[in-house]
RNA sequence: CGGGCCGUAGUGUAGCGGUAGCACGAGUCCUUCGGGAGGAUUUAGCCCGAGUUCAAAUCUCGGCGGCCCGACCA
């Protein structure tokens, strides 16, 4: 892709007002665009990361057995009746000319309970496993941190039926290992911590959580074993001894919640009606499991996590292109040849062809990008019968063949 | 929803009762070309409403909007 054919402008100057890391490096580097507080627009070269984590996320749950739908974002009043659910504080309610009523999804356990009732009645139809990447909103009293916290963002939330507690139990726990997969990949650091179920249920749920001073949650954690909480339902505080291992002193850290997992038992089967035949010829309810995971929050908690002050570091699954190919004067036969070649090996490349922009200008704006490997093309790579590779994250700038590139860039 | 700070060209800022200025951007021309280049020239702005005043970007009140703290966070 030639950077003069395609859209990615970058800022000039950091936004003012905003604080949070990512909310400076995403707005500049022009990957995000804010349209109103908590609101974003995906400009294309940040629509392009957006799709990295999808398609992480997707590949892992493909795997996982769980198939891909979606579903509506505007729901009927009905369905929230059918669980309480309308009174919800964060529910944005709605009405249409006729004076029909609407909700705009903040999950939808509803929507897909009563769906499957018609193709769900025994027990042979389970397990079954769903999940969507769709555009949730959520009337937050505050909008915060950029991409942390917004009203309108994406969600990638997976439902999982079952014939019996045991089976979602064990479902669960598998869950949770491909949830922690997925956020290694993703670069992200999780712990597993146990919190509140809100609404859903009473028992524990879980949250992955990346820990960083910058989270809005508090969790406390054994430095020695697995134990962690959520600051809302702990009764451990800092300083004291792991109730579970007896032998770790409890840490205290804020982190940002990237994906929780819920079992849901029948809260939501029950109202629905979504029941099954289990082998006697019973009636009972799907038992259910729902598992989240949030797109553009991760991509603000990568930005947060990832970044030094000249702008994003992606990690190489997210980087926007593998390859930033850059012409500097004196080098634009060379970026051509390179570029060719790349093309043709299939290699995702950003060639800054730009004309009329200047080294620094371009130089500036790799940094912003923060596309994993910069190639840089200019007269004196040529003189040198060379090109110029330097990783994002590193410092170190290697003159190399052009026929090694490859070795490098994969 | 409570509290704090703040709304001035596309962006970032100065002006704090008396002619709205600067930088970047954008347009044109020339030069330049390895870390947001230089010169010339053009372009574009006081969030909205009410009040005080001879006079309001500036003071007062109300609204709207943004960020931050808190509450909230299925």
């Amino acid at each position: 892709m030639k950077q003069s054919q395609f859209f990615a402008k970058t800022l000039k100057e950091w936004p003012k007002d905003e604080e949070s890391a990512n909310a400076r490096l995403l707005l500049r580097a022009g990957f995000i665009a804010k349209s109103s507080s908590g609101v974003y627009t995906f400009l294309p070269i940040g629509l392009k990361v957006l799709e990295k984590i999808n398609s992480v996320i997707r590949e892992e749950l493909n795997a996982f057995g769980a198939s891909e739908l979606l579903m509506p974002a505007l729901v009927s009043k009905k369905y929230w009746d059918q669980t309480g659910r309308w009174q919800t504080p964060v529910l944005y309610r709605l009405q249409d000319s006729s004076g029909q009523e609407y909700g705009l999804g903040f999950t939808h356990e509803e929507v897909l309970t009563n769906i499957l009732k018609q193709f769900i009645s025994s027990w042979r139809d389970l397990p079954l496993a769903l999940y969507q990447i769709q555009t949730k909103f959520r009337d937050e009293p505050r909008a915060k941190s950029g991409l942390l916290r917004g009203k309108e963002f994406l969600m990638k939330d997976l439902y999982s039926f079952h014939a019996g507690e045991k089976d979602l139990e064990k479902y669960y726990w598998r869950a949770a290992k491909i949830y922690a997969k997925i956020f290694k990949r993703l670069g992200l650091k999780t712990k597993i911590v146990e919190a509140s179920g809100g609404d859903f249920t009473k028992d524990f749920t879980h949250e992955f959580q990346v820990l960083t001073p910058v989270g809005e949650d508090t969790i406390f954690y054994c430095q020695n074993c697995s134990f962690a909480q959520n600051k809302e339902i702990s009764r451990v505080g800092a300083g004291q001894t792991c109730p579970l291992c007896k032998k770790g002193e409890i840490l205290k850290e804020n982190g940002i919640e990237v994906g929780n997992i819920f079992k849901l038992g029948s809260r939501f089967s029950k109202p629905a009606g979504l029941n099954y035949k289990d082998k006697d010829g019973e009636v009972k309810p799907v038992i259910m499991g729902s598992y989240g995971i949030g797109p553009t929050r991760i991509m603000g908690a990568v930005a947060e996590l990832h970044h030094d002050d000249k702008g994003v570091i992606w990690p190489q699954v997210l980087s926007p292109f593998k390859v930033h190919l850059v012409e500097l004067a004196g080098g634009r036969a060379e970026a051509q040849k390179i570029y060719k070649s790349l093309c043709a090996a299939g290699i995702d490349v950003f060639y800054d062809d730009r004309k009329d922009a200047s080294p620094g200008e371009k130089l500036f704006d790799a940094d912003l990008l923060g596309i994993s490997w910069r190639l840089v093309a200019s007269a004196k790579t040529v003189l040198a019968k060379k090109i110029e590779l330097k990783a994002r994250s590193g410092s170190e700038i290697k003159l190399i063949a052009r026929n090694q590139i490859f070795k490098y860039v994969k």
